[in-house]
DNA sequence: CTGTTAGCGCTTTCAT
DNA sequence: ATGAAAGCGCTAACAG
């Protein structure tokens, strides 16, 4: 009695429980079962109503693997990225599972870590896990999208989000770029300013030269002499902004505003230029980007550009979803989410 | 002649390319094609190297989708966590990303939005998509682990880190969160704190009750009298920053320190108390938890716990992965990773 | 409403 | 060293 019992569970535990064994226990074939744990119309209730007792009492459960090999499709959406190592990348990801998650579809992440040659080898991987869709942020030195061809071959969608590619077919997620950096500028000369530091990214990278463009025109709009020397392009992290600041001690005459593209660097540059008894915003007054919460706890508080990446990783993966649904959908090739200038006090002179 | 040529270019668009397709025109067996991919001793050179060159140039591409399908894994590793939208967590999800990446397997991540209803539903989709293995750190509320039985039932190994269950026969990934709330409240107390205010997570948790205990020692251990008015138990965002000051504003003897256990959480006291007028340190010195960038930038500079966030994730694949590929390793029931205690101006008071 | 049949693309004995 | 055959678990035509 108590071996039979032992066996039982053993078999339980070992064996996948499919479909076929509830049809043999229930004396019904295997498709209906596998129609009536779906819900199918063409069951009757009766039967469903079996099936699914059965298949619990027997622990059966679902097997994606073997239904998307006949289905040929995965429920999954791939995401590569730059990095996940920032407050601005997760909420991303956070609003794409969201979306995914309501929809049904699983998120299958890889990180590029900023390199082309990470990059391909994701976008290899995700096409090798048969991805449905793919969302893509590109990696800091990517020049083209050859490795997206196996891709675009097979019309599997590809959307682009933050870092995307002008010249693509794809639909690009973006904010303006341009007009953020021009707001930003603007802003700062209009406190005065006449000679702003930008710190900046790589030009290949649209969100990058397009700040950058932004900054430009508003000098130029505003009659302000743009000055090659005040702009530096680096990488965005902590590091860049204490060199930013070292070199900004070593000028002869230095600057009286900044505007930086992320809020991470704009803190620390603010923390290094008060240890370096320069005022903020009387001496220069500082500016960044992302509206990460650490704008809101820098002293004084960072002036900003609100990036909407909850909202764009949402977008994202709904865009995402219907083009997977062949749900008709107003074509966009470009969707520009808004974003707007947050004043505080990092740039803020009293008159 | 044009028709066929897009003929072509549509079949090979539409229909997947198999190690059929390359059987057939090698005039092979299909087998052979299999074991010639994957490098098999047993296939001459030869044969293999036509196997490759034809593979390329028909643009095969391997699916993993039937290949697991047949050998019963998926080299798909399960991530459950409560949230996404943090440094901290960020950096735990990249440290995991780059050990499954370099053993060739793949994330797959879902968040419990903080509830175990989600969490139940995110388990059960990580199981039926048949991952290998599952990474979990525990939603807010959730009591005990009968919606992981479906796991422990087939022997899937299942890894807890940061949010563990105590009484689990898992591998837990944990600091030591006792230790660290003590050493944090030891060091407020020799700073000359006497009325220590703590603001702490569910205590269902073991990572918040540990380092409540901490507190608790700490303070028997140096003759500071308990005062359970000064415990607070919250969400730890923002507002709960907010509301925490609100409260110390309204009490009679307001407290001359605070323990958080969150570096946001305490970045946002320090701005609020000194909004209010109150020093930091000399009013009341203030000790957060995770060095997360915030506390570099908050001014003053905040005392803080350094939690190793990415080793926690690297160890948690690593160990996953050893686990997976069955190799001998120390069955070491809990990981205790070390923290560090980092002290600022923030608690750090002139004598 | 239900059953039969034929795969999805790959891997793995077991022969040869 | 290679091939034939069976099957992983599910779904979708088609037929009744």
């Amino acid at each position: 009695m108590l071996n039979t019992d032992v066996r039982l569970i053993e078999m339980k535990s070992d064996k996948e429980v499919t479909i076929y064994d509830i049809a043999e226990a229930l004396n019904i074939s295997a498709s209906t079962v596998s129609r009536g744990l779906r819900d199918h119309p063409s069951v009757r209730k009766v039967t469903k109503k079996k099936i699914m007792i059965v298949a619990n009492k027997m622990g059966y459960q679902h097997n994606k693997f073997a239904s998307n090999l006949r289905k040929k499709h995965t429920n999954m959406i791939g995401v590569v990225l730059p990095r996940l190592d920032s407050y601005f990348q997760s909420t991303i990801i956070s609003g794409m599972e969201k979306e995914a998650n309501k929809a049904g579809y699983n998120l299958i992440i890889s990180q590029s870590q900023e390199s082309i040659k990470k990059e391909r080898a994701s976008i290899l991987t995700m096409f090798n896990s048969r991805v449905d869709g793919l969302l893509v942020s590109l990696a800091y030195d990517t020049e083209n999208l050859d490795h997206l061809d196996i891709f675009f071959k097979k019309k599997i969608p590809v959307i682009f989000f933050d870092r995307v590619y002008d010249q693509s077919e794809c639909t690009n997620i973006v904010i303006d770029n341009f007009k953020a950096g021009y707001d930003v500028t603007k802003h700062l000369i209009e406190q005065g300013c006449r000679r702003i530091l930008h710190l900046g990214g790589n030009l290949l990278r649209n969100l990058y030269s397009d700040r950058f463009r932004g900054y430009k025109q508003a000098l130029l709009d505003n009659g302000v002499p743009f000055d090659q020397d005040l702009v530096f392009i680096d990488r965005l992290n902590e590091e860049a902004g204490i060199n930013t600041v070292k070199e900004i001690l070593k000028m002869k005459i230095p600057p009286d505003g900044i505007f930086t593209v992320n809020d991470t660097t704009a803190a620390t540059i603010i923390c290094k230029l008060k240890e370096a008894s320069i005022r903020v915003p009387d001496d220069i007054a500082v500016a960044g980007f992302n509206n990460d919460p650490i704008s809101r706890v820098v002293d004084p508080n960072l002036t900003t550009i609100n990036y909407p990446g909850e909202k764009m990783g949402e977008i994202a993966a709904s865009t995402l979803i219907h083009k997977l649904k062949k749900l008709k959908t107003v074509n966009t090739n470009t969707i520009i989410l808004h974003h707007e200038l947050i004043i505080r006090q990092s740039s803020l002179r009293k008159r």
